[in-house]
DNA sequence: AACCAGGAAACCG
DNA sequence: CGGTTTCATGGT
Protein backbone atom coordinates (compact mmCIF):
# COMPACT_ATOMS: atom_id res chain seq x y z
CA UNK A 1 0.00 0.00 0.00
CA UNK A 2 1.44 3.38 0.59
CA UNK A 3 4.94 1.90 1.40
CA UNK A 4 7.47 4.58 1.29
CA UNK A 5 10.72 4.56 0.24
CA UNK A 6 13.47 6.53 2.52
CA UNK A 7 17.22 6.81 1.95
CA UNK A 8 19.16 8.84 4.61
CA UNK A 9 21.86 11.04 3.73
CA UNK A 10 24.22 12.09 5.90
CA UNK A 11 25.10 15.28 6.60
CA UNK A 12 28.42 17.49 7.31
CA UNK A 13 29.16 18.37 10.88
CA UNK A 14 28.43 22.27 10.39
CA UNK A 15 24.69 22.02 8.67
CA UNK A 16 21.70 23.99 9.00
CA UNK A 17 18.77 22.93 6.85
CA UNK A 18 16.99 25.98 8.07
CA UNK A 19 19.12 28.27 5.61
CA UNK A 20 18.97 25.67 3.02
CA UNK A 21 15.56 26.17 2.59
CA UNK A 22 15.35 30.17 3.37
CA UNK A 23 17.54 30.21 0.09
CA UNK A 24 15.18 27.43 -1.39
CA UNK A 25 12.08 30.18 -0.99
CA UNK A 26 13.67 33.30 -2.15
CA UNK A 27 11.61 33.65 -5.15
CA UNK A 28 8.35 33.36 -5.21
CA UNK A 29 8.02 32.69 -8.76
CA UNK A 30 10.86 29.74 -8.69
CA UNK A 31 9.22 26.49 -10.54
CA UNK A 32 11.67 24.12 -10.36
CA UNK A 33 11.07 23.01 -6.78
CA UNK A 34 8.76 23.57 -4.29
CA UNK A 35 8.98 24.19 -0.65
CA UNK A 36 6.34 23.26 1.43
CA UNK A 37 6.12 22.68 5.89
CA UNK A 38 10.38 22.47 5.97
CA UNK A 39 10.19 19.98 3.00
CA UNK A 40 11.43 20.28 -0.53
CA UNK A 41 9.59 18.75 -3.45
CA UNK A 42 11.81 17.80 -6.87
CA UNK A 43 11.30 15.89 -9.74
CA UNK A 44 14.24 14.46 -11.69
CA UNK A 45 14.34 12.17 -15.24
CA UNK A 46 16.93 9.53 -14.67
CA UNK A 47 17.04 7.58 -17.69
CA UNK A 48 13.78 8.33 -19.04
CA UNK A 49 11.84 7.88 -15.77
CA UNK A 50 10.65 10.33 -13.96
CA UNK A 51 11.51 10.32 -10.09
CA UNK A 52 9.27 12.45 -7.31
CA UNK A 53 11.40 13.37 -4.38
CA UNK A 54 10.38 15.05 -0.76
CA UNK A 55 13.40 16.45 0.68
CA UNK A 56 13.31 17.15 4.22
CA UNK A 57 15.10 16.47 7.68
CA UNK A 58 14.85 13.04 9.33
CA UNK A 59 13.13 12.01 11.95
CA UNK A 60 16.22 10.38 13.48
CA UNK A 61 18.00 13.33 15.71
CA UNK A 62 21.23 12.93 14.03
CA UNK A 63 20.82 15.36 11.29
CA UNK A 64 19.79 13.66 8.26
CA UNK A 65 18.72 15.15 5.51
CA UNK A 66 15.89 12.11 3.49
CA UNK A 67 14.48 11.56 0.86
CA UNK A 68 10.97 10.26 0.29
CA UNK A 69 10.01 8.74 -3.31
CA UNK A 70 6.99 9.65 -4.43
CA UNK A 71 4.45 7.66 -6.55
CA UNK A 72 6.43 4.62 -6.59
CA UNK A 73 10.10 3.12 -5.75
CA UNK A 74 12.43 3.53 -8.37
CA UNK A 75 15.10 1.15 -9.03
CA UNK A 76 17.91 1.21 -7.03
CA UNK A 77 20.20 3.24 -9.33
CA UNK A 78 18.02 5.43 -9.81
CA UNK A 79 17.73 5.74 -6.46
CA UNK A 80 21.65 5.94 -5.97
CA UNK A 81 21.51 8.56 -8.93
CA UNK A 82 18.75 10.87 -7.19
CA UNK A 83 20.42 11.01 -3.77
CA UNK A 84 23.76 11.89 -5.86
CA UNK A 85 21.97 14.73 -7.74
CA UNK A 86 20.30 15.79 -4.05
CA UNK A 87 23.66 15.61 -2.13
CA UNK A 88 25.45 17.60 -5.22
CA UNK A 89 22.69 20.14 -5.02
CA UNK A 90 22.44 20.98 -1.71
CA UNK A 91 26.09 20.66 -1.28
CA UNK A 92 26.37 17.96 1.24
CA UNK A 93 29.87 16.93 0.78
CA UNK A 94 31.77 19.78 1.33
CA UNK A 95 33.93 20.14 4.33
CA UNK A 96 33.32 23.97 5.24
CA UNK A 97 35.87 23.89 8.06
CA UNK A 98 38.70 25.71 6.51
CA UNK A 99 36.24 28.26 5.01
CA UNK A 100 34.34 28.75 8.50
CA UNK A 101 38.49 29.25 9.91
CA UNK A 102 39.30 31.78 6.96
CA UNK A 103 35.98 33.93 7.36
CA UNK A 104 36.62 33.82 11.06
CA UNK A 105 39.14 36.31 11.32
CA UNK A 106 37.67 38.43 8.09
CA UNK A 107 36.72 41.55 9.81
CA UNK A 108 33.85 41.13 6.56
CA UNK A 109 32.79 38.12 6.22
CA UNK A 110 33.07 37.11 9.29
CA UNK A 111 29.79 38.18 11.10
CA UNK A 112 27.86 37.64 7.65
CA UNK A 113 29.46 33.86 8.16
CA UNK A 114 28.71 33.25 11.88
CA UNK A 115 25.32 34.68 11.22
CA UNK A 116 24.13 31.97 8.72
CA UNK A 117 26.60 28.99 10.06
CA UNK A 118 25.60 25.88 8.28
CA UNK A 119 24.20 27.50 5.08
CA UNK A 120 25.22 25.39 1.99
CA UNK A 121 25.90 26.68 -1.40
CA UNK A 122 23.05 25.48 -2.83
CA UNK A 123 24.03 24.36 -6.86
CA UNK A 124 22.85 24.08 -10.11
CA UNK A 125 23.56 20.48 -10.76
CA UNK A 126 22.61 20.33 -14.54
CA UNK A 127 24.90 22.11 -16.65
CA UNK A 128 22.52 23.22 -19.39
CA UNK A 129 19.94 24.32 -16.38
CA UNK A 130 23.12 26.45 -14.88
CA UNK A 131 23.91 28.23 -18.01
CA UNK A 132 20.35 28.56 -19.13
CA UNK A 133 19.73 30.28 -15.90
CA UNK A 134 22.99 32.24 -16.03
CA UNK A 135 22.27 34.05 -19.31
CA UNK A 136 19.10 34.33 -18.25
CA UNK A 137 20.27 36.47 -15.40
CA UNK A 138 22.75 38.80 -17.37
CA UNK A 139 21.64 42.34 -16.64
CA UNK A 140 18.40 42.14 -15.45
CA UNK A 141 16.83 42.32 -12.23
CA UNK A 142 16.27 39.10 -10.14
CA UNK A 143 12.18 39.13 -10.42
CA UNK A 144 12.22 39.53 -14.10
CA UNK A 145 15.28 36.50 -14.58
CA UNK A 146 13.05 34.33 -12.37
CA UNK A 147 9.39 35.43 -15.10
CA UNK A 148 11.95 34.19 -18.12
CA UNK A 149 13.16 31.32 -16.79
CA UNK A 150 9.71 30.11 -15.67
CA UNK A 151 8.41 30.86 -18.75
CA UNK A 152 11.13 28.51 -20.61
CA UNK A 153 10.30 25.95 -18.24
CA UNK A 154 6.72 25.74 -18.85
CA UNK A 155 6.69 26.33 -22.59
CA UNK A 156 9.70 23.91 -23.17
CA UNK A 157 9.96 21.50 -20.18
CA UNK A 158 7.67 18.87 -19.20
CA UNK A 159 5.36 18.76 -16.30
CA UNK A 160 4.78 15.86 -13.87
CA UNK A 161 1.67 15.51 -11.31
CA UNK A 162 1.13 13.39 -8.28
CA UNK A 163 -1.08 14.26 -5.30
CA UNK A 164 -2.48 17.47 -7.10
CA UNK A 165 1.04 18.67 -7.31
CA UNK A 166 2.91 20.21 -10.16
CA UNK A 167 6.59 19.16 -10.96
CA UNK A 168 8.10 20.68 -13.53
CA UNK A 169 11.55 20.15 -15.44
CA UNK A 170 13.83 22.13 -16.76
CA UNK A 171 13.81 21.40 -20.71
CA UNK A 172 15.96 18.80 -22.35
CA UNK A 173 18.40 20.01 -24.60
CA UNK A 174 17.72 19.06 -27.91
CA UNK A 175 14.27 20.27 -26.89
CA UNK A 176 15.67 23.71 -26.90
CA UNK A 177 17.86 23.00 -30.07
CA UNK A 178 15.18 23.54 -31.69
CA UNK A 179 13.62 26.24 -30.59
CA UNK A 180 13.42 29.42 -32.81
CA UNK A 181 14.93 32.42 -31.19
CA UNK A 182 12.14 34.54 -32.25
CA UNK A 183 9.84 32.65 -29.87
CA UNK A 184 11.93 33.39 -27.16
CA UNK A 185 11.76 36.78 -27.84
CA UNK A 186 7.80 36.65 -28.06
CA UNK A 187 8.42 35.34 -24.36
CA UNK A 188 10.17 39.01 -23.86
CA UNK A 189 13.85 37.67 -23.93
CA UNK A 190 16.00 40.06 -25.55
CA UNK A 191 17.32 39.12 -29.16
CA UNK A 192 21.41 38.57 -28.11
CA UNK A 193 19.75 36.60 -24.66
CA UNK A 194 17.20 34.38 -27.12
CA UNK A 195 20.51 33.87 -29.08
CA UNK A 196 23.07 32.74 -26.31
CA UNK A 197 20.84 30.33 -24.62
CA UNK A 198 19.98 29.12 -28.08
CA UNK A 199 23.65 28.46 -28.86
CA UNK A 200 24.43 27.00 -25.48
CA UNK A 201 21.29 24.41 -25.76
CA UNK A 202 22.52 23.33 -29.42
CA UNK A 203 25.88 23.37 -27.85
CA UNK A 204 25.42 20.59 -24.95
CA UNK A 205 22.45 18.59 -27.17
CA UNK A 206 25.83 18.30 -29.95
CA UNK A 207 27.78 17.17 -27.21
CA UNK A 208 30.13 20.00 -27.84
CA UNK A 209 29.91 21.00 -24.39
CA UNK A 210 29.33 18.81 -21.32
CA UNK A 211 29.79 19.38 -17.87
CA UNK A 212 32.88 17.02 -17.41
CA UNK A 213 34.70 18.58 -20.24
CA UNK A 214 34.73 21.84 -17.74
CA UNK A 215 35.31 20.00 -14.51
CA UNK A 216 38.49 18.55 -12.57
CA UNK A 217 41.58 17.82 -14.10
CA UNK A 218 40.08 21.00 -16.06
CA UNK A 219 41.08 24.35 -14.08
CA UNK A 220 38.72 27.31 -12.88
CA UNK A 221 40.68 29.31 -15.37
CA UNK A 222 40.50 26.53 -18.57
CA UNK A 223 37.02 26.02 -17.54
CA UNK A 224 36.90 29.93 -17.76
CA UNK A 225 38.48 30.03 -21.14
CA UNK A 226 36.24 27.18 -22.87
CA UNK A 227 33.04 28.98 -21.22
CA UNK A 228 34.00 32.47 -22.27
CA UNK A 229 35.30 31.24 -25.78
CA UNK A 230 30.85 30.78 -26.66
CA UNK A 231 29.76 34.41 -27.87
CA UNK A 232 27.31 35.68 -24.82
CA UNK A 233 29.42 34.26 -22.27
CA UNK A 234 31.70 36.22 -20.60
CA UNK A 235 33.97 36.45 -17.06
CA UNK A 236 30.84 36.74 -14.88
CA UNK A 237 28.48 33.79 -16.45
CA UNK A 238 31.74 31.42 -17.21
CA UNK A 239 32.41 31.92 -13.30
CA UNK A 240 29.01 31.94 -12.38
CA UNK A 241 28.71 28.39 -14.07
CA UNK A 242 32.01 27.52 -11.90
CA UNK A 243 30.21 28.26 -8.69
CA UNK A 244 27.32 27.11 -8.80
CA UNK A 245 27.40 24.03 -10.93
CA UNK A 246 31.10 22.64 -11.46
CA UNK A 247 31.52 23.17 -7.89
CA UNK A 248 35.03 25.35 -7.96
CA UNK A 249 35.22 26.70 -4.43
CA UNK A 250 37.05 29.82 -5.65
CA UNK A 251 35.26 30.60 -8.71
CA UNK A 252 34.48 34.60 -8.67
CA UNK A 253 32.07 36.55 -10.50
CA UNK A 254 34.43 39.90 -9.93
CA UNK A 255 31.27 42.16 -11.34
CA UNK A 256 28.27 40.76 -10.19
CA UNK A 257 26.41 43.66 -8.51
CA UNK A 258 24.81 41.45 -6.18
CA UNK A 259 28.33 41.06 -4.41
CA UNK A 260 28.85 44.53 -4.68
CA UNK A 261 25.61 45.31 -2.95
CA UNK A 262 26.27 43.05 -0.59
CA UNK A 263 29.69 43.99 0.54
CA UNK A 264 28.32 47.76 0.50
CA UNK A 265 25.95 46.35 3.08
CA UNK A 266 28.57 45.33 5.22
CA UNK A 267 30.67 48.24 4.80
CA UNK A 268 27.79 50.71 5.87
CA UNK A 269 28.41 52.31 2.53
CA UNK A 270 26.36 54.55 0.43
CA UNK A 271 28.51 54.22 -2.50
CA UNK A 272 29.21 50.62 -4.68
CA UNK A 273 33.04 49.19 -3.70
CA UNK A 274 35.81 49.94 -6.25
CA UNK A 275 36.87 47.07 -8.37
CA UNK A 276 40.01 47.55 -7.00
CA UNK A 277 38.71 47.21 -3.31
CA UNK A 278 36.47 44.16 -4.05
CA UNK A 279 39.19 42.43 -5.80
CA UNK A 280 41.32 43.40 -2.58
CA UNK A 281 38.76 42.00 -0.09
CA UNK A 282 37.98 38.51 -1.95
CA UNK A 283 42.03 38.07 -2.58
CA UNK A 284 41.35 36.72 1.15
CA UNK A 285 38.75 34.52 0.65
CA UNK A 286 40.92 32.42 -1.35
CA UNK A 287 39.97 29.42 -2.12
CA UNK A 288 36.76 30.36 -1.18
CA UNK A 289 35.76 33.17 -2.94
CA UNK A 290 32.83 31.33 -4.47
CA UNK A 291 31.74 30.43 -1.13
CA UNK A 292 32.36 33.95 0.05
CA UNK A 293 30.30 35.38 -2.30
CA UNK A 294 27.53 33.02 -2.17
CA UNK A 295 27.21 33.51 1.54
CA UNK A 296 27.21 38.11 0.86
CA UNK A 297 24.46 37.06 -1.55
CA UNK A 298 22.39 35.42 1.53
CA UNK A 299 22.54 39.11 2.99
CA UNK A 300 20.63 40.61 0.30
CA UNK A 301 17.40 37.97 0.85
CA UNK A 302 14.46 38.89 2.73
CA UNK A 303 15.81 38.72 6.67
C1' DA B 1 10.10 59.21 -15.96
C1' DA B 2 14.47 57.92 -14.81
C1' DC B 3 17.37 54.74 -13.24
C1' DC B 4 18.63 50.21 -12.29
C1' DA B 5 19.38 45.24 -12.97
C1' DG B 6 23.38 38.86 -9.91
C1' DG B 7 26.55 41.61 -18.41
C1' DA B 8 28.65 41.08 -23.01
C1' DA B 9 30.16 42.69 -27.42
C1' DA B 10 31.74 46.13 -30.17
C1' DC B 11 34.33 50.03 -30.49
C1' DC B 12 38.30 53.23 -29.79
C1' DG B 13 42.49 55.35 -28.76
C1' DC C 1 45.20 45.91 -23.91
C1' DG C 2 41.99 48.98 -20.72
C1' DG C 3 38.35 52.18 -20.70
C1' DT C 4 33.87 53.57 -23.09
C1' DT C 5 29.59 52.97 -25.57
C1' DT C 6 25.87 50.30 -27.20
C1' DC C 7 22.40 46.85 -26.81
C1' DA C 8 17.94 45.36 -24.65
C1' DT C 9 13.92 44.82 -21.69
C1' DG C 10 11.24 44.68 -17.64
C1' DG C 11 11.01 46.24 -12.49
C1' DT C 12 10.69 49.82 -9.04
Amino acid sequence: MNQQTRIALETPKDYHFGHVIRYLTRSESECLHQVEENTVYKALVIRGEPVLMAIGMGDSPGGQVSIRFLGGTPDSERMQEASDYVKEWLDLGTDLGPFYDLAQSDPLLGPVVEQRRGLRLIGVPSLLEALSWTVIGQQINLAFAYNLKKRLVENFGTCLQHEGREFRLFPEAGRLAEVKPEELQSLQFSRTKAETLLRVARLVADGGLSKEQLQAPCTLQEAEAKLTAIKGIGPWTAHYVAMRCLRFTDAFPLTDVGLHNAIRLQLGDAQKPPLALVEELASAWRPWRGYATFYLWSTLGPA
